[in-house]
DNA sequence: CCGACCTAGTCAACAAGTTGAGTATGTGAG
DNA sequence: CTCACATACTCAACTTGTTGACTAGGTCGG
């Protein structure tokens, strides 16, 4: 039921195709949400029906023709309903750690690998989101902007998913020291 | 299918029943991945049928009988060559962050109890863990630990776990003043 | 003018995760 | 003596999330 309250957010900044829903949730609601097209759109349906959202039909000329999602008032209300919570707790769950726990009696240079391929995917992720940041704070200093802006919420959730990101580089940073270090003990035992 | 290499990992410890496996996974599994006994019991079943892993049925006297678990050679196998990737990549995925994104525009206040909660119950976590470290490291330093211990994987995802909770704190306590200074501000402005 | 990529979706099938309840016994606290 | 809690599960129904393929036109580079 989440991913209907993560839409509605992102409504929040005004109508949009569920084709450019679906790439602002990679660009921005990705920090903590991740989705494909596919459920995008039969979510979107979903919430046409329960009224949460309306669509409207943009014909074009050149392009195939587009709907155009706002949210309703009752969708208002059922957001603001879910901001009161509660709201579960979470975890990680994240394959590369069910690796990184099987390690020591696993393929050692494959986890490496993946170890080394997360760690660059996640230094382009930190390098995104500080671009992001620039872009939210346009030039302002960020108590300047925490002071002005209209909305903190989306500058917030940026701010959880770039310490993440910091977070996984340091880690994968880590783990790799100790496990080519035990990699090569493994290799020569003493 | 990253639930059965989990599964696996965990056997790694020798044999074990579901039920164990299940408060196993709240203990130590849970930083990076959670399930119910439910999800657990079924996967088992799957597995079983799959050869992975044999069942060996204990009569007990006093209590109902239970079936002990066990990793077969293919299940060894199966989990090597997960091990060798390749792993998708993971993103937060936290109703929390959610309700924040659209927090501007929704309870306000709601938001800060959730907030406040998390942050109690990510110390609380963050204080479990470091008891398991400790626990782990058993008296001996962490250099000492990496140098002798057999497995060095339960021990670096238990760091990520340990790692993630504390970031977790550390957001609430910075979201929680920026939104609170905002709730002032709006209360009474100018 | 060919192939790759962009816009803007749809359909179907399946795998994984969640929720709620039920079974049956034993132990320890008040 | 009762009530909560621990052991050790099972069953069924449901909601979410994933995968792969398909439609149909437009644009841009070589």
């Amino acid at each position: 039921m989440s991913l209907r309250n993560a839409v509605m957010a992102a409504l929040l900044d005004g109508e949009s195709s569920g084709y450019d829903l679906a790439k602002a949730f990679d660009a921005s609601v990705a920090n903590f949400w991740i989705c494909t097209p596919q459920q995008l759109y039969r979510e979107l349906d979903r919430m046409e029906a329960d009224g949460l959202i309306v669509a409207r039909t943009v014909e074009q000329e050149r392009r195939p023709n587009k709907r155009l999602f706002s949210l309703t008032e009752l969708g208002r209300e059922e957001l603001t309903g879910f901001t009161a919570g509660p709201h579960k707790p979470t975890a990680i769950r994240d394959e590369l750690l069910v690796a990184v726990l099987a390690a020591d009696s696993g393929d050692i240079e494959g986890v490496l690998a993946s170890i080394r391929e997360r760690k660059q995917w996640a230094e382009a992720k930190v390098a995104r989101y500080e671009r992001l940041r620039a872009k939210l704070l346009d030039g302002r200093s960020e108590e300047d902007f925490l002071a002005t802006a209209e909305r903190v919420g989306p500058y917030l959730t940026l701010l959880r998913g770039l310490s993440f990101e910091r977070d996984n580089v340091r880690w994968c940073a880590r783990s790799l020291t100790v496990l080519e270090r035990r990699g090569a003990r493994l290799d020569a035992p003493g």
